[in-house]
DNA sequence: AAAACGGGGGC
DNA sequence: GCCCCAGTTTT
């Protein structure tokens, strides 16, 4: 047997069930294929299952909103896919009469679609001959044939391109890249991989070299710099209700699109002073204003951020004409009961959860 | 070529 | 605390 016929061998009696394999549509491979985008199984499998549910087919999801499209993604985190899952329902509906191109390079050029993406589409919807390489296989094929270029660099990743384009069986292409994936997922694991029971055990390069937990090698990444956020909940009475404000992120920065509340930030922590000098800033006024902090303080880790916060409710006296008008300038002004309309990061949903376990609800 | 972009789980 | 996960886009 050879290593394809190997591999698929092997597949056949250890592969995942996964509901995105039971179809040949285009569009429900390509969903779950951008969910899935650095995202575990487990995590992704939810949404995949929301969004066929809600937007069963690419024109469903074309006519959408982009808010209500952030709203089910909301928790998933690299909110750019679903803004470019957006954009390329838009765009295959308008440009190509809602049909998925069979052709990897039209693929590849849609927002959101990149070389494994593109080669996933091409080879498990149209059985075109492209091989899909993940952090499974990137994986797999360093330990397997002793790769030590880091696999995160050009030079990593033409080096595994190269060996897995003679892998590929060019009729099996869609069971190949499922097999490969499934293998490095289940067996050739990051941690722990099951050797003793690998079908490659003979051939394999990191065994034979005990180089098993060295490969992959990766370049590390920078460390994670601090940023310093103060959330502020402006609440007040309008026409019989609670109100407060909210403020959609519509900078070049994270969470791009979703909401999230008046804030003020920096990159070193500020003083009790300092807040209160920037917020006379944000208010315009020289009034005495007292920033009431409630809650714990939190740390929210990004993958290239660490997000210390604190949330604060305000006291402000003899301003209540004056502040709707100015902040309504900058911000949007819901009811209470509107907010969880809204999308938001999961540091929001998590203050949320803790805001309302607390004794300062409104 | 490097940096930016989320969130959660495993050890 | 560090690494990893069905990566892509921007700088």
């Amino acid at each position: 047997m050879n290593f394809s016929e190997k591999l698929i061998n092997w597949y056949q009696s250890n592969k995942r069930d996964l509901e995105w394999r039971k179809t040949k549509d285009p569009y429900k491979i390509w969903l779950s294929e951008i969910i899935m985008q650095q995202t575990r199984i487990e995590q992704g499998t939810a949404y995949y299952l929301k969004f066929i549910h809600t937007y069963p087919t690419v024109e469903d999801l074309a006519q959408a909103t982009e808010e209500n499209i952030l709203k089910l993604w909301q928790g998933l985190g690299y909110y750019s896919r679903a803004r470019n899952l957006h954009q390329t329902a838009k765009n295959i509906v308008t440009q190509y009469q809602s049909q998925f191109p069979n052709d990897y390079n039209k693929l590849l050029k849609l927002k959101g679609i990149g070389e494994y993406t593109a080669a996933a589409i091409a080879s498990f919807a149209f059985d075109l001959p492209y091989v899909s390489i993940d952090g499974n296989v990137q994986r797999f094929l360093s330990r397997m044939f002793g790769l030590h270029a880091p696999i995160n660099t050009s030079e990593g990743k033409k080096e595994i391109q190269l060996i897995a384009d003679k892998l590929l069986p060019k009729n099996h292409a869609a069971t190949f890249n499922q097999a490969l994936m499934d293998f490095g997922s289940i067996l050739c694991k990051a941690q722990s991989p099951l050797c003793k029971q690998c079908p490659f055990a003979q051939n394999c390069y990191a065994l034979a070299n005990e180089k098993v937990n060295l490969l992959p090698i990766k370049k590390k990444a920078a460390p994670k710099q601090d940023r310093f956020m103060y959330y502020f909940l402006f609440f007040y009475k309008k026409e019989n209700k609670t109100h407060l404000f909210i403020n959609l992120r519509n900078e070049k920065d994270i969470w791009h699109k979703l909401y999230d509340f008046p804030l003020i930030e920096n990159d070193k922590e500020l003083t009790m002073n300092q807040i209160n000098n920037q917020l006379s800033l944000l208010l315009q006024t020289t009034l005495e204003i007292s920033p009431l902090p409630f809650g714990k303080k939190y740390k929210h880790i990004l993958s290239h951020r660490i997000l210390n916060v604190q949330f604060f409710s305000m006291q402000i006296h003899n301003y209540t004409e004056n502040f709707e008008k100015i902040l309504s300038q900058k911000y949007k002004s819901i009811a209470f009961e509107q907010l969880q309309q809204f999308p938001y990061p999961q540091l929001i949903i998590n203050f949320f959860a803790d805001y309302l376990n607390s004794n300062f609800r409104v």
